[in-house]
DNA sequence: AAAAAAC
């Protein structure tokens, strides 16, 4: 099962193994069982899925049902005359792209010769009297002669990204307001703008507002109080936040807005190349470091941009990148997507960056460690993106150490740096256990835990290993133990890991093993317990992990296992204790004083001044000057 | 040393 090496059949295999299990397909009884449908399409809307059955070969319609979004999911009779829309039609030859039109603002539409001059999106009329579409078949807006132009509400649609009322999985009822006034919240650099403390007209755009009230958030969280004036004002900004601090919305909101009140940007003439379709040329991209975090920034897109001109897109690898090229190539303004497989699709012609007025990096410090960060170079520097004045750039991310801010100036012009929270630690909503376990005893007392939780504990736990090895035997063992657990890591295919990731967020398999996959930025409401198994190397890697419960406001529970292997982290651990006002087990203590301060490891000089690593390393940064860049590593 | 991210 974990070694999918199978080839010539593996895609039928595939197919025809869904509809066994997913319960999305059985639960909502769409027309599509038997499809692999990703993550972030599988709640749309019956009649949006049924309306699409008659038009095109069953192959085609895999694929585009796939990766289509809600754009081309409704029937639009002004573009498509009858319906009679084919996938063959859609790719022939005689259409003509829209980015080599004369008018800089072209029609969308995919009907070969259409053209309506400065019109850009989809259809925005079709009023009833209430407002509302009773046919569930809008909810894509567009702009024409400089009009925002938005579309008409649909219920269906607006169930399907903003559940109702009383759907629980979908509430952010766990925020705690009154909180919020207490959290310190430092703005540094030059003429920081004034934080907001409401959702209002000035600065938002009207759209983005009765979008953000769908969602029900009412008001905004201390890291949107500032990312909104910042991001309106034209500046660039460095957000340290902590997890679960509403940072998605902290960029989705003011990118939003902004492109909201000014539209597309003119297309360029389109250059000769390979690849003479469609390229999209998104305003905004988004990149994150894993595949179901860039799937769930993607949905929170689909909340905020319904009913505008607006089309989010997500692209990541794994997934049939067919249907990802298919899928962009109809309009993509806001794309959101991981690393290599938006290299591929540069390299494919499909993407350009030329017009790409906002970037942002989610979990920016692990997008800029070794690992990413000539990848990133490559893509914001290497290719076609604007330079770094003409465009916005905004990082994200819970830990944001003093080399990766060094780094991170390259990318940035005069940004704002945020930091909200409790400076270099984490939540206090979190409480945060050590035992000390030899590595021979973690699965007895692993066992002791969840024996004792289960009683009435109805939350999840998470689980983390540090190899993908150990993540396949330990669930295992807790399945022969009689605990209904799953497990995510890399070695999965992404269908493993996206069923496991949503077998476990609805409760269904309430522990999860996860690799540091599952480490950063998943939002799993209702995770009320973190197990560190094998505690991880870097400190950053275990605040992010722990970050993964007490989300919003809520309360959780971190259980780390300890034993002489993880002494490398152990100062850091105990000040990272202390800053969170935690017990510190008096065992800990004596391990730190066993550990030679000057343990030959380089980590404990530069990384681990507790506190200073998430703070403006330009104000708070030690012997380094700002001009110095390059020579700053005398310490 | 391991994990993540493209085919």
């Amino acid at each position: 099962m974990s070694n999918g090496k199978l080839n010539g059949a593996r895609l039928e295999q595939q197919f025809a193994n869904l509809g066994i299990n997913d319960n999305h397909h059985q639960s909502s009884g769409k027309p599509t069982a038997g499809r692999y449908v990703p993550p972030h399409l599988r709640s749309q809307s019956v009649s949006a899925l049924q309306s699409r059955r008659p038009h095109s070969g069953w192959h085609q319609r895999i694929e585009s049902e796939t990766w289509d979004n809600r754009r081309t999911s409704f029937p639009r009779a002004d573009a498509w005359g009858g319906g009679s829309r084919s996938e063959m039609g859609y790719s022939s030859p005689q259409r003509r792209g829209w980015s080599d039109r004369a008018s800089s603002q072209g029609d969308r539409s995919y009907r070969p010769g259409r053209y309506q001059s400065n019109n850009y999106g989809g259809r925005g009329g079709n009023f009833s009297e209430d407002g509302f579409n009773r046919r569930g078949e809008d909810g894509i807006g567009s702009w024409r002669d400089g009009v925002h132009i938005i579309a008409t509400r649909s219920s269906f649609i607006e169930r399907d990204l903003f559940g109702s009322p009383d759907d629980l999985d979908r509430q952010h009822t766990g925020i705690n307001f009154e909180k919020y006034d207490d959290i310190p919240v430092e703005a540094t650099g030059n003429n920081v703008p004034e934080g907001v403390s409401n959702f209002t007209n000035p600065p938002l755009d009207k759209h983005i507002l009765s979008n953000i009230e769908l969602s029900r958030y009412s008001i905004p969280t201390p890291v949107q109080k500032y990312s909104i004036p910042i991001v309106s004002s034209g500046r660039d900004l460095m957000a340290c936040a902590q997890t679960g601090s509403g940072k998605t919305g902290g960029f989705l909101f003011p990118i939003l807005s902004e492109l909201f009140k000014h539209g597309p940007s003119p297309l360029p003439p389109e250059q000769p190349g390979l690849y003479r379709g469609r390229k999209a040329y998104p305003a905004g991209l988004i990149l994150a470091p894993t595949r179901e975090l860039a799937s769930q920034i993607f949905d929170e897109a689909r909340k905020f941009a319904y009913r505008s001109w607006v089309r989010p897109c997500v692209v990541y690898g794994g997934a049939d990148i067919h249907g990802q090229m298919r899928s962009i190539e109809r309009g993509c303004d806001l794309l959101t997507a991981t690393p290599g497989r938006l290299v591929d699709l540069i390299e494919r012609g499909r993407v350009s960056l030329s017009q790409t007025r906002y970037l942002v990096l989610d979990e920016a410090d692990r997008m800029l460690d070794m690992g990413f960060e000539p990848q990133i170079r490559r893509i914001v520097e290497q290719e076609d993106m604007p330079g770094v004045n003409e465009r916005q750039t905004l990082m994200f991310s819970a830990t944001f150490p003093r080399d990766i801010q060094v780094l991170a100036r390259d990318f940035l012009k005069d940004y704002v740096f945020l930091s909200v929270g409790r400076v270099g630690s984490t939540s206090e909503n979190i409480t945060q256990k050590v035992e000390y376990v030899e590595d021979e005893d973690k699965r007895s007392v692993l066992l002791d835990i969840l024996h004792a939780q289960t009683k009435n504990d109805r939350g999840l736990t998470l689980i983390f290993v540090e190899t993908k090895r150990m993540a396949d035997l330990l669930s295992e063992f807790l399945i022969n133990s009689g605990f209904p657990a799953t497990s995510i890591h890399g070695d999965r295919t992404q269908r493993e890991r996206e069923r496991a990731l949503d077998s476990f967020r609805t409760g269904r398999v309430p522990i999860m093993v996860a690799t540091a996959v599952a480490a950063r930025g998943l939002d799993i409401p209702n995770v009320t317990h973190v197990i560190n198994y094998d505690l991880p190397t870097d400190i950053d890697d275990y605040v992010h992990r722990i970050g993964r419960t007490g989300r919003a406001g809520n309360v959780g529970i971190s259980t780390a296992f300890f034993n002489r292997g993880n002494k490398g982290i152990v100062r850091e651990l105990i000040e990272l204790l202390k800053e969170a006002n935690q017990e510190i087990p008096a065992w800990l203590e004596t391990v730190a004083r066993e550990t030679s301060s000057y343990g030959g490891s380089s980590r404990g000089g530069n990384r681990s001044r507790g506190r200073g690593q998430n703070r403006d390393y330009r104000k708070f940064g030690s012997s380094s000057e700002r001009g110095s860049y390059g020579s700053n590593n005398t310490e």
